[in-house]
DNA sequence: AACTATTTATAAGA
DNA sequence: TTCTTATAAATAGTT
């Protein structure tokens, strides 16, 4: 029996946070670097699992800019310009790619969302 | 005892595997599909979390591109392209934005890349 | 910056 | 392709 264990947890271990802005400054930029690593991570993995060109591009509130890209942001963002305006010309817009322009998430299965 | 546990197991469950283009093009569709979904998410979480603005553009080994941006990928491509040419032209260099532009995250503590 | 408990993502399998 | 399961990986809160 353990009923009455008790050693003090060292930590309470990651909690579940609702998706809303983190309003202290120093735990907002604390996140910040920590998830920005895990995103570029994660998009670095996809690129080379799965033989995909991306581009990263994010701004901090400070107005910092951060960026990743894989052959280069350049190439990607010269792509992208460039198929809008052929898939504009064509009168072709894309199937699947265009609908999730303002962080539309609220159809996935996780609610905790505020957008 | 359960050294003589019969029950097989349901599933192996996840596994470890490597940063490493998969071969077979049906698996490699569908780790593109989840990761992507996974990559766009996290990104959008950080943009929630943290007030941070951001642009991802992909484009399928089949040149399919999919984005996501808030509050949009034209306002961040077309601040990303100023912004370098302000940087430029000021001969002024971000700190630390653009050291990562080959997908080099190799000096991270994942050792299991091969670029 | 490191730690640890927990949540979250996801590789396989059904 | 969608759902489930078991496990790997990310990370919130703490030190």
């Amino acid at each position: 029996m353990e009923t009455l264990n008790k050693k003090k947890r060292s930590s309470r271990g990651r909690q579940k946070i609702d998706i809303k802005k983190i309003e202290n400054e120093a735990a907002r930029q604390v996140a910040f670097t920590k998830r920005r690593q895990g995103v570029m991570k994660k998009a670095c993995e996809l690129s080379i699992l799965c033989g995909v060109e991306f581009a990263i591009v994010a701004f901090s509130p400070a107005g910092k800019p951060f960026s990743l890209g894989h052959p280069s942001v350049e190439s990607i963002v010269a792509r992208f310009l460039d198929h809008g305006r052929v898939a504009a010309s064509q009168a072709q817009q894309p199937a699947e790619c265009q609908l999730n322009l303002r962080c539309a998430y609220t159809q996935r299965t996780t609610p905790n969302f505020q957008l």
